[in-house]
RNA sequence: GGGCGCGUAGCUCAGCGGGAGAGCACCUCGGUGACAUCGAGGGGGUCGUAGGUUCAAACCCUACCGCGCCCA
C-alpha cells in the first residue's frame, strides 16, 4: 500500500543506487540498438552545482534516459575538466594559509598537492548530478588530467606542431599581472567604466613652440610611445608627417605617422602609439615599422626601459606621476571624463595588461575553415538555427589562439629547447632528446618548456578523447561522432567551434550532428543570478525541499527555444504538487483493485470510457516523443503535464469510480487493467522528466513487474484513437461543465441537488444520458436527469448545449429578470460570434479566394452558433411569456 | 556602431497566417475514501506603436518606441 504522501529524499537515494548498482546507466545494456551518444560539458572540478549546471544535465538526462528506453545503445560520458587556473588559485589560497607558495613547495610538489586536493576536495560536482538524477555512464567517468586524455592531448599538440598548425611567436597576449599568465581574449570581461581622456602636447622636433596634442586615456604608457599617428587625410596634419616630435620625459625623438587607425572625429585627430601595449598601436606599428618598447615587467611595474625615476613603479601610481609632470611642463592640455570600455582579468579581477611576450599559438583560422563549412552543409546544426550566426561570426573572424599558459596545473608543453633556444617538439623527452642529438651531431642538454596548455586544448578533444582516442578503440569507432552536445551559448565560442575544429581535423568527421543550446537560467525578475547580487537559487536547497523531480520538470516546463528562464520558488512548489496529484493518482488506482493485467491489449476494450482514454493516452504519448525530438522540452513536459493533471486525473478517475465501485463485473474489470495500463504508459512518458517518483511507484505498483522502468521500453502505440467514443465523452466533459457552471451561476448551493432535463436533445445527447446518466448525475450532482419535450415549467432556468436545451427547475430560486439578462448575455455573445462570420461570408474576396475548407469550416461553425442562438431565443421566450 | 533576441491576462510565458491559451496570482463556493501539496466555478487581454502585404495578420514585411544579451 503507497504512503499517504511522496518521499522524494527516501525515493532519491533509494533509487539512484539502485540504477548505478545494476549497470543500468552503461552502455551496451543496449548493445543491438543504435548508438545514441552526449558528451557532458565538463564542468570545473572545483565546480558546484549551480541553476545553468541543472538545466543543461536535466536536459541531457531526459534526451538520455529516452532514447535508452527507445532502445538506443545510449552513452551520456560524464567527466570534469582540470580548470587550470582556477584549481590552481583553490590549492594556492589554500598554501597561502600556511604562509607558503608555490614555489616554495616547487612544481613536482606543488602538483602532487593538487592532486591530492582533487581527491579529497574535488568534483563535488558529480555528486551533485547524482543527486538530480543524473543517469551518466559513471563507469566511463574521465578527467582531462587522466593518462589518457593527456596522450591525447600531446599526440594533438605535437601533430599540430608538425603540421606547422602550431607555432611559437612574440606577440601581445592578454597578461594577467597578478596570476602572471597569458589568458585568453574570451577570459578578458570587458567592464564598462567612466575614466579620463588626458590631452598631452607633444612639442615638435626643431619647431619651438610648436607641439601636437594627443588624447590617451592611458598616459603611462607614454614612456613606450614609438610613434603619434594622424589620419592620412587629415588635412591639419599633413605637413607634419614625417616630423619627429620629441616625447616628454624620455626625451626620445618620435615621427609623426600617417595612418588609418587615427579617427579624425576622435579627440584631437592625434593619437599616441606604443607598440609594445596595446593591439590596435600593435598593428598600426607593423604597417608602419615602428620600434617596440616593452616598458612593463610581469607585474606590470615600470621596467628597466624607462627612466630611474620611474623604474619599479607600479603602473597605477606612474599613471599620476606622469599626470603631475605632464601638467607642471606645462605639457597638460585638458581633461575630459571618457566612457570606456577597461579589460579585467575574469579570475582574477585586475586590469589585464597587453604584453609582448613568447607564447605559443594556433594557427585557428586553417583549422575553422573545415569547421565553417560543415556547419555551412548541414553536418552540424544547431538549434535553434540563429545560433549559427553566432558561430559564423566568430570563426570567420577567429585570431590566432594562444594556448600556453605560465602556471603549472595543466598539460605541461611537450616542447624541448637546445642551448641556442632550437626547439623539439616530440611526445616524449626521450624522442625529444634523440632529436636534439640528432641536430647537434652530439649529446646535448635540452630543458623543457615550464608552461601549460589552456584548459580548453583538452577540453576541445573531449568528444573523442573521452572515448579512448587516439587509441582506436571500439567505443570511438561506435560512439563518434556524438548525436548532440547540449550547452549554452556563452561557450560557442570557448568550446563548441574548438570542438568542430580539433574533430574535424583528427578524426575527419564532426564531433556531433547537433548543438542544442538552450537558455540561460535566471532569476524570477529576470537578473542574471550572480553571488554579488545575492539572488542565486541554489538547485541543491530545491532539491531539498521539493524532491529533484519538481525541479526537473519545473526546468523542463521552462526550457522553450529562444528564451530565457526565469525562475521563481513557486513554481518548483507547482510540479511539487503535480508529483503529489500523480501520487494520489496511483494510490487511487491501487485502492481500487487496478492491477496490470499482462494479455490487456489497448486494441480490445469495450467501454466507451476506456476506449476513449486509451486514444488519448495514445495521444499524449506523440507529443511527449515529438517535442523531446525536436527539443521543445517544454511542448513534451507541458503535454505529459496536461493529461496527467486535466485528462486522467480531472475526468478519466472520476468517470471510473461508478464503474470501479459498481456490480457490473466485465466492466469493473476491464476498467481496473485500463486504468493500470494508462498509469503505466504514464510513469514511462514521465520517466525522463520525473525519474524517481516514477521509478517508485513501478516498483510499488505492479506485481508483474521484475524491470526497472529506466529499463522498460518506450510505449509505441500507433493511432488508438476512437472518434466515436472522443465524441460522447468530449460531449459529456462538456454537458457536466456547463451545468457546473449554471449552478454556480445562479447560486445554486454545492450541496443541493437539482433535477435536470434535456429537450430537444441530439442523438448523442440521448445517448450520453442512456450510457451515462448516474455519471453526470454524480458528477453534475443531479437529482434526476431525463429527456423530456415537454413544456418548460414556470422558474426553470434554460442552457444550450449545441441544440439540446438543458432545463434545471428551481422553483422559488430563479429570478425571471436576472435569467431574461442572463440569456440577452448569451445571445449577444453569439450575435457577435456570428456577426464575424458574417462578415467574412459575404466578402466576395474570402469566398473566392480562401480555400474551400476554410470557406466551408467557417459556414459550419456559422450554422452551430446560429443553432444554438436559436435555441437561447426559444428559453428567453418561453420565459418572457410567464 | 554591428549583430541577435524579446515586448500577448496582475506575474511568468506558450501560440507564429483562418475560432485569443496555460501555469501562478486573484475572487466565489466546497456535502461520505485518491488528493486541501485538493476540487468546482469565475473575472481579467484595441497580442508595444504606426504603416504595409494578404480575401484574412498576435503571427509575414517596414519603420519607430521600450527592454535584454553578444561583439566592437
Amino acid at each position: 500500500m503507497l504512503e499517504k504522501n511522496y518521499q522524494p529524499d527516501l525515493a532519491e537515494a533509494k533509487h539512484y543506487k539502485a540504477w548505478e548498482d545494476s549497470g543500468a546507466f552503461k552502455c551496451g545494456v543496449n548493445a543491438e540498438g543504435k548508438p545514441y551518444t552526449i558528451v557532458i560539458p565538463p564542468p570545473n572540478v572545483t565546480g558546484s552545482l549551480h541553476m545553468g549546471h541543472a538545466l543543461n544535465n536535466t536536459l541531457q538526462d531526459i534526451l538520455t534516459r529516452y532514447h535508452r528506453m527507445k532502445g538506443d545503445d545510449a552513452l551520456w560520458q560524464p567527466g570534469c575538466d582540470h580548470a587550470g587556473i582556477a584549481t590552481q588559485m583553490v590549492v594556492e589560497r589554500q598554501l597561502e594559509q600556511e604562509g607558503k607558495t608555490r614555489h616554495d613547495l616547487g612544481r613536482k610538489k606543488f602538483i602532487d598537492t593538487v592532486w591530492q586536493w582533487k581527491e579529497e576536495s574535488g568534483g563535488t560536482i558529480v555528486g551533485q548530478l547524482r543527486r538530480l538524477g543524473a543517469s551518466c555512464d559513471w563507469s566511463r567517468e574521465r578527467f582531462t588530467m587522466d593518462d589518457g586524455l593527456s596522450a591525447a592531448v600531446r599526440k594533438v599538440f605535437v601533430e599540430l606542431y608538425k603540421q606547422e598548425l602550431i607555432y611559437r611567436d612574440k606577440r601581445l597576449v592578454n597578461w594577467d599581472p597578478k596570476l602572471h599568465t597569458a589568458i585568453s581574449d574570451l577570459e578578458v570581461e570587458q567592464r564598462e567604466s567612466v575614466g579620463s581622456m588626458w590631452y598631452f602636447k607633444y612639442p615638435i622636433e626643431g619647431q619651438d613652440g610648436q607641439f601636437i596634442t594627443v588624447g590617451t586615456t592611458r598616459p603611462e604608457t607614454m614612456l613606450g610611445d614609438t610613434a603619434v599617428a594622424v589620419h592620412p587625410d587629415d588635412e591639419r596634419y599633413t605637413d607634419l608627417v614625417g616630423n619627429n616630435v620629441i616625447l616628454p620625459i624620455a626625451g626620445r625623438p618620435i615621427p609623426i605617422v600617417a595612418d588609418e587607425y587615427s579617427d579624425p572625429e576622435k579627440g584631437s585627430g592625434a593619437v599616441k602609439i606604443t607598440p609594445a601595449h596595446d593591439f590596435n598601436d600593435f598593428e598600426v606599428g607593423r604597417r608602419n615599422d615602428l620600434d617596440l618598447i616593452n616598458i612593463f615587467d610581469r607585474d606590470a611595474n615600470l621596467n628597466e626601459n624607462v627612466h630611474d625615476a620611474y623604474k619599479g613603479m607600479e603602473r597605477f601610481a606612474a599613471r599620476e606621476k606622469i599626470i603631475a609632470e605632464m601638467d607642471a611642463l606645462g605639457l597638460l592640455e585638458k581633461i575630459e571624463d571618457n566612457e570606456m570600455m577597461v579589460p579585467y582579468g575574469d579570475r582574477s579581477g585586475v586590469v589585464i595588461e597587453p604584453w609582448l611576450t613568447d607564447q605559443w599559438f594556433v594557427d585557428a583560422e586553417t583549422l575553422a575553415q573545415p569547421a565553417i563549412k560543415a556547419v555551412e552543409e548541414g553536418r552540424t546544426k544547431f538549434v535553434p538555427k540563429h545560433w549559427e550566426n553566432t558561430y559564423f561570426e566568430w570563426m570567420r573572424n577567429i585570431q590566432p589562439w594562444c594556448v600556453s599558459r605560465q602556471i603549472w596545473w595543466g598539460h605541461q608543453i611537450p616542447a624541448w629547447f637546445g642551448p641556442d633556444g632550437e626547439i623539439f617538439v616530440e611526445l616524449t623527452e626521450e624522442e625529444a632528446q634523440a632529436a636534439a642529438d640528432k641536430h647537434y651531431g652530439k649529446p646535448t642538454e635540452i630543458t623543457r618548456d615550464e608552461d601549460v596548455l589552456d584548459t580548453w586544448f583538452s577540453s576541445a578533444l573531449w568528444p573523442f578523447s573521452t572515448l579512448g582516442w587516439p587509441e582506436e578503440t571500439p567505443e570511438v569507432a561506435r560512439y563518434y561522432p556524438t548525436d548532440v552536445l547540449v550547452t549554452g551559448f556563452d561557450i560557442i565560442f570557448f568550446w563548441v567551434s574548438r570542438m568542430m575544429m580539433m574533430g574535424l581535423h583528427f578524426l575527419d568527421e564532426v564531433p556531433f550532428h547537433e548543438v542544442y543550446i538552450h537558455a540561460l537560467v535566471r532569476d524570477e525578475h529576470g537578473q542574471k543570478m550572480s553571488k554579488s547580487k545575492g539572488n542565486v537559487i541554489d538547485p541543491l536547497q530545491l532539491i531539498d525541499s521539493y524532491g529533484a523531480d519538481a525541479l526537473r520538470m519545473t526546468l523542463a516546463a521552462h526550457a522553450a527555444q529562444g528564451r530565457d528562464i526565469k525562475l521563481s520558488e513557486n513554481r518548483v512548489e507547482g510540479y511539487r504538487n503535480f508529483a503529489t496529484k500523480l501520487w494520489n493518482a496511483a494510490r487511487f488506482c491501487e485502492i481500487n483493485g487496478c492491477k496490470s493485467a499482462l494479455d490487456f491489449n489497448p486494441k480490445n476494450v469495450n467501454e466507451t470510457l476506456n476506449k476513449w482514454i486509451v486514444g488519448k493516452v495514445a495521444e499524449a504519448t506523440g507529443k511527449v516523443a515529438t517535442g523531446i525530438d525536436d527539443y521543445r522540452f517544454n511542448e513534451a513536459a507541458g503535454g505529459i503535464y496536461q493529461f496527467t493533471w486535466g485528462t486522467f486525473c480531472d475526468w478519466f478517475i472520476e468517470f471510473a469510480k461508478p464503474i470501479l465501485q459498481g456490480d457490473d463485473g466485465a466492466a469493473k474489470s476491464e476498467t481496473q487493467a485500463t486504468a493500470a495500463w494508462v498509469l503505466e504508459q504514464l510513469l514511462l512518458l514521465l520517466h525522463p522528466f520525473m525519474p524517481f517518483i516514477t521509478e517508485e511507484l513501478w516498483a510499488q505498483m505492479g506485481d508483474s513487474k521484475n524491470a526497472m522502468l529506466i529499463s522498460t521500453a518506450w510505449p509505441e502505440l500507433g493511432d488508438l484513437s476512437d472518434a466515436g467514443a472522443e465524441a460522447e465523452m468530449d460531449w459529456i466533459v462538456r454537458l457536466i461543465t456547463q451545468i457546473r457552471s449554471l449552478r454556480v451561476e445562479l447560486n445554486v448551493p454545492a450541496s443541493t441537488k437539482v433535477p435536470l432535463a434535456l429537450k430537444n436533445a441530439e442523438d448523442v445527447a440521448a445517448l450520453c444520458v442512456e450510457r451515462h446518466g448516474e455519471l453526470i448525475k454524480r458528477l453534475a450532482r443531479l437529482e434526476t436527469l431525463e429527456l423530456s419535450d415537454a413544456e418548460v415549467p414556470e422558474g426553470a432556468a434554460q442552457n444550450i448545449l449545441g441544440t439540446t436545451t438543458l432545463v434545471m427547475s428551481l422553483t422559488g430560486v430563479i429570478n425571471v429578470d436576472e435569467e431574461k439578462a442572463r440569456l440577452d448575455k448569451e445571445i449577444a455573445k453569439l450575435d457577435g460570434e456570428i456577426e464575424k462570420i458574417d462578415k467574412k461570408l459575404d466578402n466576395e474576396n474570402f469566398t473566392s479566394k480562401a480555400p474551400a475548407e476554410v470557406v466551408e469550416e467557417q459556414k459550419s461553425r456559422r450554422t452551430d452558433y446560429a443553432k444554438s442562438k436559436a435555441k437561447v431565443e426559444e428559453a428567453l421566450n418561453r420565459i418572457s411569456q410567464l
